[in-house]
DNA sequence: ATTAGCACTTGTACTCGAAGAGTGCCAGAG
DNA sequence: CTCTGGCACTCTTCGAGTACAAGTGCTAAT
């Protein structure tokens, strides 16, 4: 029982049925791969792979196509990341010259990735819970009202509105904004409450009520800062793998759109030892997601923050092998620019 | 010949081809709506309706259904704009009080938009053309590099990464950031260029370099704070209703994802005497659209900024009457939060 | 202007049968 | 013990044929 051989099978099975979507069959294989072997003898093979599990056949006189199990042991065993091409590379090198600031960096960078893969990308903001504060601004917009704007050491700049209790000058604001800047510079962000009453006792009694809203309004900045959030791109492509998708993709968009349940899967899905996360079929835990398939990969750890992914989604039957080089090198390149930037 | 019943027959094929999405025929007709005449009658005039374009039938055996001229009439002479529900409202306050800053605003808007219509909900960004500058900052993030953040009247905040000629010190920072502030307050984003050289002449000769590239930085930032961009949400929605959009719904989606047909599209129209712009089918002039329908209106108006619009994509065959009252509640809604903020 | 009646058209649903694809198993050869 | 050829069997797919239902357009009568 020449072991080697079935996974040969099993990878011809796979590469069929990524390429002709029809389920394949023992003849057919044999012609297209040069296994050298019988039909009978790779019926003998599909039958243990079926009995593993690996394979299935959708209808007794149909060929066979692979289970989750069978792309995960594909994906495991014997795919090899296919190194990019030179348009790709060049694709990528684009993306830097139109890098303009965080927030377009990373939403071109999903869409290229989504480009590359011709399937639905998504991109985690940075997780910035070991990010610091590196400044707070106060802008007044009217009489009453000013603008809160935080901005992090990883670039990111956050706002909000607040009301303050008085009229104030921009004097005074700008003595408020002085004060938070200063006692709470490369503060992390995951340090809350922030110490309330320290910021209002460094200022003159009638600045205290505002410097109160002021705090409140800070700390809501950082909480928010924490939640994570996706950029997504080329649902479209969703529509155009719609046949692999099942009945229909409006599940599949509403679990994306709901970005919880992905962020979720992210956050939870662990590196194999390539770099890469793939989660297959059942194994993105999620019904709606049970007919496609997650890759992804973690960028910019070593800048400190930990576990932002970027990845793809697309139908369990997709081509593994150029997804992950995508996915991947995708990954590597924005850790580059970011470490860089 | 009875010129109302004919728009009353109209209006019942419309009403009972949206409820049903099956060709509507005339005895169907006769007993679902109490038009007090006989199926032959209505024939006759169905057969005028198809004369004038109004309606079509897909078979010679099946009933007709509207044509985009067809709904175009429905919705100019017959739709009655209807009063939102207690539901609705009350969705719409919840909204309010979770208005954090600018950009969440509107990104809670669409999803409400998307929500109420069971379609796909856009918003425009607020054509800022008329915003003014109101405050420059400078933040240091490392020697050579600083992030440069531009706060609008209307409450925007751009940002940009550049990098400094020399390394600069925080005072001196500070000092560009005040002369930058101070020289371009009140000005509006559409006075380009700046006055580069007057600029460059406040500071000291040492500072001039850098001063060169942070005024370039401004610049730019006002040019990117003047394309429109869209939000968009509730395209899981439109596969819902995919039985309704043809073929495939990928055409859509990527024309959806393509901004520019979109802003081009919502700009064009024009609004009716309701408030409302709406376009049907072939009068979207994109074919990849040709069967969908496109209710928008404007909001903000009245704040000085013009022809930002909010709206939704759907089917043509859908229930014009809601969509239209959503859009425009949704509309004079935000306009109110808008102006009052 | 409206109505009743009727012939005509056409899509839909269903059945039947033939064709094609692929398997599983068995017996035999290396 | 592995591989192979052969063969019966299963199951889907496709086309043709047919009955049926829906709905129209027309004509003649009111």
């Amino acid at each position: 029982m020449s072991d080697t051989r079935r996974l040969q099978v099993l990878r011809a099975i796979v590469e069929d049925y990524v390429h002709t979507r029809e389920p394949v069959g023992s003849r057919a294989l044999v012609e297209r791969h040069d296994l050298e072997v019988s039909p009978a003898t790779i019926r003998n093979d599909m039958a243990h792979l079926e009995e593993e599990g690996l394979i299935a056949a959708p209808h007794t006189s149909a060929g066979r196509i692979p289970t989750d199990l069978g792309y995960r042991r594909f994906v495991d065993k014997i795919t090899e990341v296919r190194p990019l091409t030179s348009a790709e590379r060049r694709a990528m090198d684009t993306l830097l010259e139109t890098a303009d600031d965080h927030d377009a960096m990373l939403e071109h960078t999903v869409r290229l990735l989504a480009m590359l893969t011709n399937q639905v990308a998504v991109i985690q903001h940075p997780q910035r819970s070991t990010a610091k504060i590196r400044h707070i601004d106060i802008v007044s917009m009217s009489s009453h009202k000013a603008l809160v704007i935080v901005i992090l050491s990883s670039g990111k700049v956050d706002q909000r509105m607040v009301t303050l209790a008085d009229a104030i000058g921009d004097d005074s604001l700008h003595r408020l904004a002085q004060v938070l800047s200063s006692e709470l510079h490369q503060r992390s962000i995951s340090a809350l409450p922030l110490p309330a009453d320290t910021l209002i006792s460094r200022v003159e009694p009638v600045l205290r009520p505002s410097m109160a809203i002021l705090a409140q309004a800070v700390e809501t900045i950082l909480e928010s800062s924490r939640v994570d959030r996706i950029i997504m791109a080329g649902t479209a492509n969703l529509a155009r793998s719609g046949r692999d998708l099942g009945p229909s993709i409006g599940p599949i968009l509403e679990a994306l759109e709901e970005q919880v349940v992905l962020l979720r899967l992210l956050t939870e899905m662990e590196q194999d030892r390539r770099g890469l996360s793939i989660r297959i079929g059942h194994e993105t835990s999620h019904d709606s997601l049970i007919e496609t398939a997650v890759v992804a990969a973690e960028y910019g750890s070593h800048t400190g923050a930990e576990g932002a992914k970027l990845g793809v989604v697309g139908p369990t039957r997709m081509d593994y092998g150029s997804t992950m080089s995508a996915v991947r090198a995708m990954a590597r390149y924005l850790s580059r620019i970011l470490s860089e930037g």
